[in-house]
RNA sequence: GGGUGAUUAGCUCAGUUGGCUAGAGCGUCUCGUUUACACCGAGAAGGUCGGGGGUUCGAGCCCCUCAUCACCCACCA
């Protein structure tokens, strides 16, 4: 095969893919131990088992919602996770990336009901199930799209294990969990108030709800002779008392007394409660135990009636006709009108204050009395909390751990009702047979799909609820590994949780609850979290604003393995960090630094093989270095994989990429690729370029393929080739090549430092007494490009190059040597100050008595290094 | 009100338990049409590490303080 110029990453993806995936290379390994009889002390039930023969590795992907398309999130995502996955692959684990889609509950739901509203029908024309099953087909439609984009960003997943949150196991286990909480008490019905978004008309769980600060209006409204302050006084028809504090002298001889509630003929106490702030308003505040969180709490002290007056679609009830069927908004001009008729109204103060919205919509929310199914988590949350001060799973970044903690801790009663036909129906059955007196009001049972069920003679009714869909994703880990109560899996727990850290408390927190609570154990070992990738300048990303970044558009454009290159450098667990188009930029030049490399590479092997007139030499043979040079790449690399795989254990994907690209670019080619040009030591050549394509290759996967796939000397894929193992090497050979390198870099400089270096003069080197140069001329001679290098026969003439231990010349004129004398004086001030430095810390008692003795001595050295430098340039200034 | 994180080169970011002259990518400047690569090669410029104090022989890193910017949680009528 020929290697094409450069590498168009948009020839071989898909291909390679195909190929990959048609192979069956990213399923995990699971084989049937035979069983064993002369086993002893080995758990039995091991054996009956399907469970691997090697080490296991597994992570979950978090599941894209099913019916969109992937956003740079997402590519970050898979960017580290099939980083992991094929890290660990290519180690030897039976690996296992499961893949998922999420039904998307509410976010789907707000997508076709907006569809179904273009087309002028409303929700309310159709039953539960029969929206239930348009969205079912709606998705179907769309699904597809975002598994075509996971591959195209090269996911390794085990695609034939694709978990969708609405399959049938998903659901039973679901079932399984909610009968097994109803039957401990963890479930219970209850009217609260709840978050509800009356456009959506659902109610949310408090983490779903959005807190915005907000210009608003405090009025001062006259109950009698107790002036009360509001923001919403469209609800003062739902008031039950006023509340004013038992430390307020100014009030204190009025609680017990009664007051007009204005605009109506009722009655209210006025009550003594510390809910009321003597220092905010005017003191006294409304309570309208039905309509605010607050009240609510209130009311339950003082046993006060709780009247609604706002309906579920956001209209007012149970008010004087005058304001019935208005909308709050409506409502609250009109209270304010009439009341300032009557001279009611004594006061208005601009405020800011913090408002909750529906974070899809953005309507406002309204407290809402509904009868819900809540979650009772206080046993939950301990439970979790004593196994992660059990330090079971380990955080990245570290301080979640504690974030996580505090914020289970302060968790409230988990509502897990919505109103929206999309999602799992909540198994439970209330009874319509009013007969039946004994049974109970409700009872649980799976057969979700029948509207009605009888039992024992008594008919019942289905909640038409759904889950609230945390509920369910919090068993992802157990769903997608199959866990079951009665055989062992070793892909559970999962190795790692790779997710946002945005969800956190959404997600992580309540897989963590419910993995402990179903099995027994915590559902992953380690976690993850990613920040949010941001625009170029570091703002959020948001259609909006319109500075959304499309991964796709970065794929089509610099190739996937650029993309992930790109947008894993420079970010760093849990932070929120720009994405940089030019990082991606350096991710493709390494593939095609990378691809050029390896057609270098192939040309040598081609040519030795057809000047040696042997068959292509299919086989790896063994090595051994002949030169310095080979003895340092060997020690480079081997440093380099060292520093990958700590880094991969600790998550630096960054630092991973940064090294490799460093080794690859600036060690391998331009140095040892380079003085290849004239050893060309083919079997090194080899086994040095599979090291350092299978090192990249969790993190550019296609380009190290195709290239795999390109040489003549690899078989296989290179996605399941076997992880490197330590190149033998010289090491004071190694150590060597770094003079070599001194002695090429510091050649270059002075040459370019000369005057007159852009009319493409060329001198000459020359040496003097000097093993290592006389012995390396040739290598050197090519890496500095001069035209010749000799040995110096009598006087040094021409310039002398500015190192210490090697005596080198430069053979240019006396003119140039001249011309070049401020450069000289320049470079002798400068290793000055270095020299002045290094001196004073010497000078410093303190320093030689407390710093480590190694430190000493190096300091003792450069001194003596940077003097003799000086000393020898002084010469050479000297001599002009 | 509470909490978390950030502040290092023009831009985006590294800098792991304190240790030599603080790094990278992209950008900038100079030179280079060398048969792997111009998505290239060689070289260079550019930072008093947000301000101020402290601990230490030694601080980008530890402590205190101030400033600025993000984000999260919380019941501000």
């Amino acid at each position: 095969m020929k290697f094409a110029s450069s590498y168009e990453p948009g020839e071989y993806e898909s291909d390679i893919y195909a190929a990959w995936e048609a192979s069956g290379i990213f399923n995990p390994e699971i084989t049937t131990k035979p069983v064993d009889d002369d086993n002893n002390g080995v758990d039995d039930r091991l054996e009956a088992e399907h469970f691997p023969t090697r080490n296991t590795y597994s992570i979950v992907m978090p599941p894209p919602n099913a019916n969109g398309n992937l956003h740079i999130g997402h590519g970050l995502t898979v960017a580290l996770e099939d980083s992991l996955i094929r890290y660990y692959r290519l180690k030897n684990k039976s690996s296992w990336y499961i893949p998922g889609a999420d039904h998307a509950g509410f976010e789907t739901w707000v997508v076709y009901e907006k569809n179904l509203e273009k087309t002028g029908h409303t929700r309310f024309e159709y039953s539960r199930d029969e929206l239930y099953s348009r969205v079912w087909n709606f998705v179907a439609e769309q699904r597809g799209n975002m598994e075509l984009q996971l591959r195209a960003l090269g996911a390794s997943c085990s695609w034939e294990d694709l978990t969708f949150t609405l399959d049938e196991n998903v659901i039973d286990r679901v079932y399984t969990t909610f009968e097994k909480m109803w039957n401990d008490g963890l479930i219970y019905r209850s009217k609260k108030l709840v978050n509800y978004c009356p456009k959506h008309q659902t109610a949310f769980a408090d983490i779903e709800v959005e807190h915005q600060d907000e210009p608003g209006t405090l009025w001062d409204i006259a109950y009698d002779d107790i002036i009360v302050s509001t923001t919403r006084p469209e609800t003062l028809f739902g008031d039950a008392a006023v509340a004013v504090s038992p430390d307020d002298k100014r009030y204190k001889n009025k609680i017990g007394q009664t007051v007009h509630l204005p605009l109506t003929d009722r009655l209210i106490p006025i009550i003594a409660d510390q809910h009321a702030d003597p220092e905010y308003g005017t003191g006294a505040v409304k309570i309208t135990p039905a309509h605010d969180f607050d009240d609510f709490e209130v009311g339950e002290r003082h046993n006060l009636e709780q009247i609604q007056v706002i309906s579920e679609s956001g209209t007012m009830i149970n008010v004087p006709e005058k304001y019935y069927g208005l909308t709050t908004e409506q409502c609250r001009k009109q209270v304010l009108k009439d009341l300032k008729e009557q001279g009611l109204l004594k006061g208005e103060h601009k405020i800011t204050h913090s408002v909750a919205h529906c974070y899809k919509c953005g309507t406002v929310l309204e407290p809402m009395l509904k009868e819900q199914w809540f979650v009772d988590v206080a046993k939950l949350a301990s439970t979790a909390i004593s196994h992660l001060k059990n330090n079971e799973i380990k955080f990245y970044p570290e301080n979640k751990l504690k974030v996580l903690i505090n914020y289970l801790k302060n968790l409230k009663d988990w509502n897990i009702s919505r109103q929206i036909p999309w999602g799992i129906a909540i198994p439970m059955f209330r009874k319509i047979d009013d007969t039946a007196t004994d049974e109970p009001d409700w009872i649980f049972d799976r057969r979700t799909n029948l509207k009605e069920i009888e039992k024992a003679g008594v008919k019942y009714i289905r909640d038409e609820d759904t889950f609230d869909t945390w509920f369910s994703s919090s068993h992802w880990p157990i769903v997608c590994t199959n866990w079951t109560e009665d055989n062992y899996n070793p892909y559970y727990p999962l190795n790692v949780m790779e997710t946002g850290a945005d969800i956190l408390f959404a997600w992580v927190a309540r897989m963590i609850m419910m993995g402990i609570y179903v099995t027994g154990e915590v559902p992953f070992k380690e976690v993850y979290l990613h920040g949010l990738v941001l625009d170029a300048h570091g703002k959020k990303m948001s259609k909006s604003k319109g500075n959304v970044i499309n991964p796709m558009d970065l794929v089509t454009k610099y190739g996937s393995d650029a993309f992930r290159l790109g947008i894993l450098r420079g970010r760093s667990a849990g932070m929120n960090q720009a994405f940089s188009e030019n990082s991606v930029i350096a991710g493709r030049n390494l593939c095609n630094k990378l691809w050029n490399i390896s057609r270098l590479i192939q040309s040598i092997i081609d040519e030795e093989d057809s000047s040696k007139e042997t068959t292509r030499e299919l086989v790896l043979e063994s090595y051994q270095t002949l030169n310095m040079g080979e003895d340092w790449i060997c020690r480079e690399l081997n440093d380099c994989l060292k520093q990958v795989e700590i880094d991969m254990k600790n998550y630096r994907f960054a630092e991973a990429v940064e090294i490799l690209y460093q080794t690859i670019w600036d060690k391998y080619a331009d140095w040892f690729l380079e003085s290849q040009k004239i050893f060309k030591n083919t079997n090194l050549l080899k086994q040095t370029l599979n090291t350092l394509l299978i090192a990249l290759h969790p993190f550019a996967p296609f380009v190290t393929e195709a290239i795999w796939q390109n040489l003549s000397w690899t078989t296989g894929f290179i996605a399941t080739a076997k992880w490197p193992a330590k190149l033998q090497y010289d090491a004071i050979s190694a150590e060597q090549f770094e003079n070599i390198k001194t002695i090429v870099s510091e050649v270059r400089t002075t040459l370019q430092s000369l005057p007159g270096t852009n009319n493409n003069q060329k001198y000459d080197l020359l040496y003097d007494n000097d093993s290592l140069i006389e012995a390396n001329q040739t290598l050197i001679k090519f890496l500095t490009k001069v035209p010749s290098i000799n040995a110096l026969n009598g006087a040094p003439r021409g310039l002398r190059v500015a190192l210490v231990n090697h005596e080198l010349y430069l053979d240019v004129p006396e003119k140039v040597v001249e011309e070049y004398k401020d450069a000289l004086t320049e470079r002798i001030l400068s290793v000055g100050r270095e020299l002045d430095n290094l001196n004073l810390r010497i000078q410093n008692p303190s320093y030689v008595a407390k710093a480590p003795a190694h430190l000493v001595k190096e300091t003792q050295n450069q001194i003596k290094e940077k003097e003799a430098l000086i000393s020898r340039l002084k010469v050479q200034l000297n001599l002009i």
